[in-house]
DNA sequence: CTGCCTGCAAATGCTTTGCATCTCG
DNA sequence: CGAGATGCAAAGCATTTGCAGGCAG
């Protein structure tokens, strides 16, 4: 994985920094999906460290050379997550609890495929955001109880 | 349309100002995505005025009542859209020149629908965005060969 | 060595808030 | 009249930038 970074690093004759390297792990690492003051706390909680400047640099490093995504889930800040290794995949997003989960659906890929392609559009990337309420907690069922009843009436 | 806005804010018992008159109308107009320095800028134009917190306030109101739809392009700022009467369509932005365009795909409906309930998920709202180059201009169909050859190649 | 990176703090730019005043209903 | 809206200016925040000093290659 890090062999990746260092690959792509190395093809733009850019340096591998302990800094780059240490972010890029926390990222590599994580299943989440982190914000910037995440990465910065994770790495502060092993004992590394670097400044907010290098962690945002660093974060759009990584997007630029395709191995992150950025992400905006409307809490004002943006998230990212680790793209090495991973097949595209789409976001649920929970407006209750601010769960996030993942999906992946084929014929979602051949639409938009599709769509692109009528448009003469070329497509780089996508983000398909569903935002609603989901069923694991007490309170995100009855949100979505509401909103159901509220809908059928309405 | 303005109608519409009339019986929503009546039915919360919110005064129908002249100032969200003058807002929801320009939006309702547009066929654009607006910022909210676009919607001040169309109301300078018109003689009208409305301070910078008003017109957010405003179209926050807008969203919160389903009238109006918030995006987000990777501008660094949001911009909006009039809901009213319109299906549920979603997004392509050309990373060259910046050109929004809309599609709408029945299949694309129904399999978001599969999966969110799949789930256990209650679908509220989404945001389909395909970003890549368009076919418009010049420049937009030498990034889009630029593109394709990268890709191809690696 | 030399160029790119890092850190810090200051600056940005969008958006929100506090508060006195005004308006709709 | 009274609740809520408006306007302005002052915060708030996430993110970016300038610049002196450091580190990778």
């Amino acid at each position: 994985m890090m062999q990746v970074l260092r690959g792509e690093l190395r093809e733009r004759e850019l340096p591998f920094t302990h800094q780059r390297e240490a972010i890029a792990q926390i990222l590599f690492e994580s299943t989440r999906h982190m914000s910037a003051d995440d990465v910065a706390a994770a790495l502060r909680q092993r004992g590394e460290h670097a400044g907010k400047a290098t962690v945002y640099r660093t974060l759009a490093l990584l997007v630029e050379l395709g191995l992150a995504t950025e992400h905006d889930f409307d809490e004002g800040f943006k998230r990212y997550e680790t793209q090495v290794g991973a097949a595209q995949h789409d976001h649920m997003i929970c407006t209750e609890c601010g769960q996030v989960s993942t999906f992946t659906n084929p014929e979602l890929d051949r639409i938009l495929a599709e769509v692109a392609a009528e448009h003469g559009f070329e497509a780089i990337t996508r983000q398909v955001k569903v935002f609603g309420t989901c069923s694991e907690t007490a309170s995100c069922r009855d949100a979505q109880q509401a909103y159901r009843s509220v809908r059928s009436t309405s």
